[in-house]
RNA sequence: GGAGGGGUACUCAAGCGGCCAACGAGGGCAGACUGUAAAUCUGCUGGCUAAUGCCUACGUAGGUUCGAAUCCUACCCCCUCCA
């Protein structure tokens, strides 16, 4: 194993906080691998990279010798996390839960380590737990420590419906932590009340508390809010490499660098060097195509991401066709057919009104050639690739 | 159970009988600029139509009126205060 200093640089990269402060080295110092536990609530089953942050983190310390304890939150999954919601969550059925699960641990392999990887499910042990066991477990806690929770006094305050159930979670989810016997467990900032109470009950079973580290919520493409998929600024660990790859070029300078240190798996001197070069005068887009090079190699191959870097500088940078465009043949009633309802008709807009407006903001191309009017009609036999924008394209085959 | 306030386009939020497909902001899309961006500037942002124009929309259902998002009635939902 590395020297305890090393070690420790390397783990605080990126971190958000760790509890209690200076214990993580203590801990370190002991020698023996670390039990670290991460609990994945399985209501997500498509992640997207803000969530390999997390999952990046439990990397390191693999690679530095510890076991990664991957907990699949099964039995809490029916309760349904209520942090950072101001509304009861419903829970998720059985069958969900299960094929939930089993897309995270094909999609974190991209990641972690199989061999060394240890997958555990909380229903193991919550299962078993009698409705005597659970009260027992339950009298660990106060309901004044429950509502310093963030999330709790302000939905108690605002007169908004809290189950008593919901109070369970936190309290399940900690003594998942005494279960494992965790050392260390990772989590999101949001998640920071929860993994605290698992300090508080390893204490109250005689174990020794477990080390709390947070990671940020990685920002989303646009930069301002969290990356998440009901806002569409996420890339998908499952995007298609030239998607993925286009995506992460279309993130601001500035951010770049917040996604190297969360994301890369560069030394963070490496890091520093790539700033020094721009500062020299590198152009950030060639550092940037290190990054989505780096990004679509993890959850693609090497292969993929040279593919794709090159299309991306043919398209973009000398303005040619991106090379699988969509196919389709359309039939026309009359031998001829108007450009808003062939583009309608090729989903390359949702109306012809939207046509109309496209063409008037110069926005749609046959072959590359700008359309001027609106009334332009394609007559049969025609064959020509539509553009509406930069990044819609089709082949119409129109008979 | 009682009293009051409110439900408007993707979101927030004006409008309070005709000039309203509905101010403004955010978001989104497009064009220019660029490094692909970001920032900035400009435009667009219900549907149908070659076009004049037509149709559908302001919680739901009716009504008054030449004419309603705006007035009336009933209903549904949300919020605040009291019990």
């Amino acid at each position: 194993m590395k020297k305890i200093e090393h070690q420790l640089q390397e783990l605080l990269r990126g971190t958000e906080e760790v509890l209690p402060d200076g214990r993580l080295a203590a801990k370190l110092k002991s020698g023996r691998p670390l039990v670290v536990k991460a609990g994945f609530d399985p209501t997500a089953p498509d992640l997207h990279i803000g969530h390999t942050v997390l999952i990046n983190k439990m990397r390191q310390f693999q690679e530095l010798g510890h076991e990664v304890v991957f907990l699949i939150g099964d039995f809490t999954g029916m309760i349904g996390d209520p942090s950072g919601k101001n509304a009861t969550r419903p829970p998720l059925s059985p069958e969900e839960i299960k094929s939930n699960a089993e897309t995270y641990q094909s999609q974190i392999f991209k990641i972690l380590d199989p061999q060394a990887t240890r997958i555990e499910f909380n229903s193991t042990w919550m299962g078993k737990m009698d409705a005597a066991g659970l009260i027992r477990l339950a009298s660990h806690h106060t309901v004044a420590r429950m509502l310093e929770r963030d999330d709790f006094s302000k939905r108690y305050a605002g007169g908004q419906p809290i189950s008593i159930h919901e109070f369970l979670y936190p309290i399940v989810q900690g003594y998942d932590s005494v279960a494992l016997k965790a050392d260390v467990e990772l989590g999101g900032t949001d998640q920071k009340f929860n993994l605290l109470v698992g300090r508080q009950l390893q204490q109250d079973f005689g174990q020794e508390p477990q080390i709390v580290m947070t990671m940020p919520l990685l920002e989303g493409l646009d930069g301002v809010q969290k990356m998440s998929k009901s806002l569409g600024n996420y890339v998908g660990i499952t995007d298609a490499p030239g998607e993925m790859f286009g995506k992460i070029m279309s993130i601001s300078d500035e951010l770049m660098w917040r996604y190297f240190e969360l994301l890369s798996f560069r030394q963070m001197q490496d890091i520093a060097t790539l700033r020094e070069n721009i500062a020299d005068g590198m152009n950030p887009r060639d550092v940037k195509f290190e990054l989505a090079g780096e990004i679509v190699t993890r959850f693609h191959h090497a292969t993929a991401a040279t593919a794709a870097q090159e299309e991306f500088i043919a398209r973009f940078q000398q303005g040619a066709m991106p090379e699988d465009i969509p196919e389709l043949t359309l039939s026309s009633a009359d031998g001829t057919l108007g450009i808003a309802h062939l583009l309608k008709a090729a989903e390359l807009v949702s109306s012809t009104s939207e046509a109309f407006r496209m063409i008037e903001q110069d926005a749609v191309r046959i072959d590359g050639v700008r359309v001027e009017d609106r009334s332009l009609m394609i007559g049969a036999g025609s064959q020509a690739i539509y553009q509406v924008g930069k990044r819609k394209f089709c082949r119409v085959k129109l008979i």
